[in-house]
DNA sequence: GCAGCAACTGTAAACGATTACAGTCACTGC
DNA sequence: GCAGTGACTGTAATCGTTTACAGTTGCTGC
């Protein structure tokens, strides 16, 4: 393997200069056409750990979150992707954390220094899990409600606005009596759904009966049929929100062959606006909470906080959208 | 930030010591307790570019395809993953090549030593390509056609023996006039698609004609839709094979919204057998391409490989599967 | 008490880049 | 002709590990 120092011999200069015409320092025009033709000839390529272990960077940049199996998930990291396309910075996935546990042993290798940057979206809350976040000595930023005390880069979304707008536009549609299928409550996920839902129903003069919360096994459009098909209230219910389009797509395929109509006999709002909600009959209204541009936003933060260690944390609110379409 | 010097110091031994405990080796009882204490109380992480640099591997894996927007890649990746995380190497995903150069590009890159092996399911064929994949100094699977003449790592799946059991599947409900929806055609997977179709056709002893190849922009929901919106020759198809499954439900939308029974006046097949497929109404008959199993293969035929690098390359072959809806 | 041995430990040289510093060189102006 | 300048170059130290090699240690058996 050619290495910086065969390049020099070939060029007949020090490794100082190989290094200063590859890094874009000065160099005389003689000696940079040199350089450049004993590293064409050598096909030479700069050791990424050499360089890794002497600038104290990677360039790398750490995505985390639970698993790529979920299209929200799927969606952020191709905003990420798109934004670090255009930098020098590589992606390194770290995704299927089914505990705790795991989400810690992998914060405590960030310690190692593979990676310039962490964006991370936990699904649980823990207070080691914030503690160790806040001792990292690499740039942070969070993706979701940022944990009390946590000092770091911040994208967010209401997700309980989301919650009203679908909830409003139930009750426009003459709904009065709307439950919520939820995915895990132990999630963040789970957990903000109930308490934007709760709060929801309460400021919009409706009653909030226990027995209207479905609770799914989990996020999935499996889970969303079975607990449709265990839910012995569904006859008080007159809409239903979701706490994701795959949990509403499980449950319209139940109702469907229940031929309970949609949204005739009971109105349907999924929450991700993911591109099944315009492939399922009827077609889903739903939620967009812009998983895409959260993954960008976060990026762009990242990068920028990069440049500019100093600069004090931000924290940006991105506003979720309601896309109505025949479910409600 | 700690380094094993003063792990070294703070334990009273060496940084030799300190390795070899790190390491596995042997070192006397009360050494190994009192580096542990050290590492403990430091909060020592050994430094991956260092250790990257003398040991010559960096722990990574890199994976690489067209688009993490595909949910076939998205699967990919998670048999990938699952594979992975029960090993030391972190994911490093190289998506979004939106075209030859870029693929390129990053193969040139490959060479930096940034990775300890390769996963790569390039979606164009391009001679360059081929020879640079050759030419890599890290272990290589290639999931897809293999290239004349190079010699890694590869795992593939008979797409036309996919189309084959579409086929006849479609053949045996009886329809006669069976149409494709391909992708677009400068792509491996349409390519193969394509090759497949005739080829099965002619073999079914049913005519082949130009006119029942509909041609999509690319492999979304949307394009499927627009393209069948666009189609002439509709009527004159009984069957419809799609490329994936997006395609098939932007096929189906257009179909219910005119009123075109499926699979009463059209049959349709999708292929990759995802989750929509179970969604979509009707419910979508599909060929199962393992994208998870092909990732989890590629992975495990990868971690071989970087273990035994001296072995002959090996070709796995994997053998798609009718899964039988609804709508054919 | 000591040779022989096994078991462990420390010293120091890598790995391949970056960069502070000192040195070389060609030129300018007097 | 020479000091002064600016532009470039080379030497060598450094980043934090691993590991070959040469000790050191404590034990066994005689």
């Amino acid at each position: 393997m050619a290495t910086m120092n065969s390049v020099a011999l070939r060029a007949g200069v020090s490794v100082a200069s190989v290094s200063r015409v590859l890094n874009g320092l000065a160099a005389r025009p003689d000696t940079e056409i040199r350089v450049r033709a004993a590293i064409a000839e050598l096909g030479y390529q700069p050791n990424s750990a050499a360089r890794a272990l002497k600038v104290r960077q990677s360039d790398q940049i750490c995505l985390s979150f639970a698993d790529i199996g979920n299209p929200a998930y799927v969606s952020m990291t191709r905003g990420v992707e798109r934004v670090l396309h255009d930098s020098k910075y590589r992606l390194v996935l770290a995704s299927s954390f089914s505990s705790v546990e795991e989400i810690i042993r992998h914060l405590e290798s960030m310690g190692r220094g593979y990676a310039d940057g962490l964006i991370i979206s936990p699904i649980y809350s823990d207070p080691e899990i914030t503690d160790l976040i806040s001792k990292l000595n690499v740039p942070v930023v969070l993706i979701g409600t940022l944990p009390l005390g946590l000092n770091v880069d911040n994208v967010y979304i209401d997700s309980s606005q989301g919650i009203k707008l679908a909830a409003t536009h139930l009750r426009e549609r003459g709904c009065t009596k709307i439950g919520l299928l939820n995915g895990p409550i132990k999630t963040n996920p789970g957990k903000r759904r109930l308490q934007g839902f709760k709060k929801v129903i309460i400021s919009l003069n409706l009653d909030f009966k226990e027995n209207r919360i479905i609770q799914a096994e989990d996020f999935t459009s499996t889970a969303g049929y079975l607990s449709l098909q265990e839910c012995k209230t569904l006859n008080s219910i007159d809409a239903l929100i979701c706490a994701n389009d795959l949990l509403a797509a499980g449950a319209l395929k139940y109702l469907s062959e229940q031929k309970i109509k949609v949204p005739g006999d009971i109105a349907i709002v999924g929450i991700d606006n993911t591109e099944l909600a315009s492939l399922v009959n009827p077609t889903l209204t739903s939620v967009d909470l812009l998983a895409e541009k959260r993954g960008e936003l976060a990026s762009t933060l990242l990068l920028d906080r990069i440049q500019n260690p100093l600069r004090a944390p931000k924290t940006i609110k991105v506003q979720p959208t309601l896309v109505v379409r025949n479910s409600a």
